[in-house]
DNA sequence: GGCTAAGCGAGACGGTACGTCTAGTCTTGGG
DNA sequence: CCCAAGACTAGACGTACCGTCTCGCTTAGCC
């Protein structure tokens, strides 16, 4: 995606700066939260000067986004289950972990934060939401055809609905992210868009 | 609340400033968004001392928050309906609109910003969320003695399901805050807690 | 000169920055050079803000012109003598002795900024240049007076050749500046603008 | 003096790479300045890498020095006259001219910028400084075999008296540079100097 | 009517991070 | 070994804004 049509000239970037750099700014994150963490800091612990960090990320923000994304990449894949509702099932329940823990944290800084920079936001939404959403689609549309979901839903608000709680109660600190509270919103979704006649 | 147990002596403060440097947040506020609004420039436009304002508020989100709340206090309240969850739907509705526009950025950017401030955060919960959370309560109770909602339901769980994904669409930007999204919502939740057997 | 028609609002200026500033900028400029000197170590050293000092000068030059125009200025006075003539010549050598120890090195660095900066240049010759050509100025014609030198002389130029050598002496770094350097240059000059008929 | 012993092995340096990257380093101080000039900017207009500009100069003080002795060398020669003074005399017009135009300002930034860097100093004095020096001396000498100066003069101290005017003119911006300054310098100090008994 | 306490406009203050800039060095691939 | 390109470290720069403090002045209520 990212094709760079200029030959490649001068001394390359060196990579291991780029890991070293996220590594170092998630460390700090989790540390002293975004608001504390300073790209000096970061420069000064990686040994590195700022302008290495500058030349790869417009600013602060930017390197916490993409240090969150390559770290949490990988994550939250959607268990196999005998049929989509369960499999969607047990990813809310990691989900709710997964908010429930460091990430959790880190999530709400970030999306904290892409409410002042649109680029941040556009980048959370294309890098981490809009993925997540696409895998949640493929098992909704499985769920609809397997019958335990009514083939004539809008299935992004059955998706609003269903993950919209976690960001709720994530940003706003109310109430707990459990798997008590996943099974809730999922049982009720389920009942709420279930095949009628059932 | 605010019980000042000292007698009231020197000058008064006056209390047109208290008016006037939270309408002039607020433009600032839609102007120039949360970030680039400085309490210096709102001192400047309203032709006050800063200390007028430090005075009032302990920082500048709470400036904002107050006159976000000040500004909105009255409305969204519950309007009368046949059935109680009749009068859900067209609060829901309401609800719709308002963070659809210019209420909606600020929503946006208070509860940004309450990700890093957690002071803001609670003024953001006790002054505005809880409040509206007990009146969604009653309501909710009241569609349970109606027959309309199980009785059995974990109410704040309901209410998470209603309102997060208004709250998820406002911060992440995606798909659109309107009637039709409220009711889709507002009828996949009313069919997936109704009372059984009906 | 320096009227002020606004009238005094707000905090004042604490006096005591100025000259703190000033002198911690003197001794970290002979402790380290003009180059090496950073505004950040004089205001961490003084104990205030970056701020305080942009509001007072522009930079780093300015404020250091300022510290040496403030230190010198009631300096290199002439001294009372039997004639003008032998006022000047134990001027000069004041002025020898000045140029050789520690004040040579601010005015080597003074001057030498001022070759890149119109306005410290400008500073340097309105405080520290005029000043001094008109005390020098009024004794060369008092010699005049005296018969010691010619009446028909460019008392500017000869002003040039009194004091161009001390100035080219300390910017190339070549020869010493002594008071037999400075008794040479006197009675070459003396002698080559004799009043004539001697 | 810059021998080396090492067979020329590996590819020989273009040579015409100094001279293009005097050529645009002197273009560039004439339009920005000495401080402002970056060898990044010499480099791209020159459409070299900027480790070919640091294989042949140490820093950018020695490029700007070496192209200001390349372009001025040959000048400012003593021209022939009838006795050494007039060769003197007019040697002196020619340096007020030189003073007083484009190599004037590469003067004042150079000898401004050798305030702060003793090597650019030392080169300055070395290269431009002392090689004129010598020439004067040897031009003050016949002066003095042909009556016209005293013996028991220091020459060093005269020489002062009659380049100084000028640096001090140049450097601190007071007085013009013309034949006219020129030739009262000379006289006063031919004057001044002369062999007693004349 | 004078006293006292607080409010007020203005703006200086310490602190802190920002993002920019430049010097001089180092590292690629290629000649 | 040279070259073009450009990444790299180091570190100062000048700006910005926060929340506090201080000045001279004003405005109330209390004695």
């Amino acid at each position: 995606m990212k094709t760079e049509n200029t030959i490649d000239r001068g001394r390359p970037r060196n990579a291991d700066i780029d890991a070293a750099v996220m590594k170092s700014a998630l460390k700090l994150l989790r540390k002293i939260g975004f608001r504390r963490l300073t790209l000096d800091a970061v420069a000064e612990s990686v040994g590195v000067g700022k302008m290495a960090i500058y030349r790869r990320w417009p600013n602060k923000a930017a390197v916490v986004m993409d240090a969150f994304l390559t770290l949490i990449g990988p994550e939250s894949q959607f268990p196999s289950a005998a049929s989509a509702i369960i499999s969607l099932k047990l990813q809310m329940r990691l989900q709710a972990k997964l908010f429930a823990g460091d990430y959790g944290k880190l999530i709400k800084a970030l999306l904290g934060e892409s409410q002042f920079d649109e680029e941040l936001a556009e980048a959370f939404r294309n890098r981490w939401l809009i993925p997540r959403r696409e895998m949640t689609l493929d098992v909704l549309k499985a769920a609809v055809d397997q019958g335990d979901l009514r083939a004539d839903l809008d299935l992004d608000t059955v998706i609003d609905m269903l993950y919209g709680p976690f960001y709720y109660r994530l940003q706003l600190g109310i109430g707990t992210l459990d798997s008590s509270f996943s099974d809730q919103v999922w049982s009720a979704a389920i009942t709420g868009f279930r095949a009628s006649g059932s």
